[in-house]
DNA sequence: CGACCGTACTCCTCAGACAAGTAGACGTGT
DNA sequence: ACACGTCTACTTGTCTGAGGAGTACGGTCG
């Protein structure tokens, strides 16, 4: 099981071995950890490197050094960046995620809407037609119109979601549309219509119902 | 107007200052850095002060030192704790995020569910009608089963959200119920086993539908 | 034109020394 | 017995100097 290379730099293997030793709850939440010197001898390492692996966990929020007092431990483990835990995750999980926020929000556009809110969906859907050449640049023009959705929802948590969202699903929908552009545009941008104008006309179920249906296609083109 | 006493060491502030560059503009997404030595200089700090400041914006996530190479710039700017964005958001709109993760969620469990799914869920509900004394217990009871429902749909990015909400939502209403107990239990319950039911019987707009108008109740309660 | 190699530059690690700060022990006076 | 100030041991903070290891680039040779 020896590592085939150590790839790491030594300071950074000190903090690994750290934040397991944290999470082995070898030093409970808010203990004191050892001594810096202690330490450095315990793993092996010069006391500048033990520091540095100190400051990368405190970087991360799970360390907390206080001059003559000691080094705390302030949390007992990392919160994993989101971006990360989407590019694990299968596509069809981030899309069935997706229709949960975008139908909701859809539904509180629709109640919730303003007249500039309208103006900016119609808009971004003309803008739609018009830019649409490379992939990128109708993904692009696609995202900006369902954001003006989310954003019309008056949500900061589903808007928030929504764009933790975006990179991921920006480049799944790119490469498929390298592969295989779009059958029919024109119905595409008929369901896009339908949903702005439901949004429009304060109608929720239908623009719920009409989000649902177009990202569920998605989904089965992308799945 | 006068800082307390609020001292930060070297490093941090060196860390401070080097990340505001770095949000500036001054090098942009993927560009190296000035060598160690450059820097500490311009910073007016030591070596190894400089080393440890990088480290903690390493542990972050901005920079990435590379031997040989340089110290490069992997993102602009700090994602934030998902936990703290959750704190600032308002009560109503986490709700409303989470009645969209569960409802759909609930249509997803009626379509997937596993006979272990159903009798998970059969247990949840019984247990929530036996250990409900306290205000924490009760509301712990609760979110096993709810919890329960999104673990049936098995998708792990809608269980990775509503995890993420439950510290928030538990508190809320814990705070909720010690002010004003629980209307009706019995009607509390009956909209429990409905969603349990429509789910058992793998019907997807019913279990959706169910879930919705029971947290809307909730929303209504806590807004 | 392509493969090889050397050099300059970079980060990595260690050791030692001293400064700055904290917290508890200790003694003293009331 | 209690309150207060001091003193001391221990902690983290900072700097310097040296050498090791890896990378990128340009020159050279076939």
């Amino acid at each position: 099981m020896a590592q085939t290379v150590q790839r790491h730099p030594l300071a950074a293997q000190a903090a690994e071995v750290l934040l397991s030793r944290i999470k082995a709850g070898e030093w409970p939440l808010g203990h004191k950890l050892p001594g810096e010197t202690t330490l450095a001898v315990q793993l092996g390492v010069g006391r500048s490197t033990l520091r540095e692996a100190i400051r990368e966990l405190a970087g991360k929020g799970v360390l907390d050094p206080r001059q003559g007092a000691g080094v705390f431990v302030t949390a007992v483990d990392v919160v994993e960046d989101w971006e990360s835990k989407l590019r694990r995750a299968s596509i069809v999980s981030v899309i069935e995620a997706r229709v949960a926020i975008e139908a909701e929000a859809a539904a509180l556009a629709a109640q919730r809407r303003t007249p500039a809110d309208v103006r900016a969906l119609r808009r971004a859907l003309a803008q739609r037609v018009v830019a649409g050449q490379t992939p990128e640049e109708h993904v692009d023009a696609d995202m900006v119109l369902h954001r003006a959705v989310v954003t019309a929802a008056r949500n900061d948590v589903l808007l928030e979601l929504f764009d933790g969202f975006v990179p991921r699903v920006r480049t799944a929908m790119i490469d498929m549309l390298k592969l295989k552009p779009v059958a029919s545009p024109e119905t595409d941008q008929a369901a896009h219509a339908a949903l702005v104008q439901a949004i429009a006309d304060r109608q929720p179920r239908e623009a719920a119902e009409t989000s649902r249906t177009h990202l569920s296609a998605l989904k089965a083109a992308l799945g």
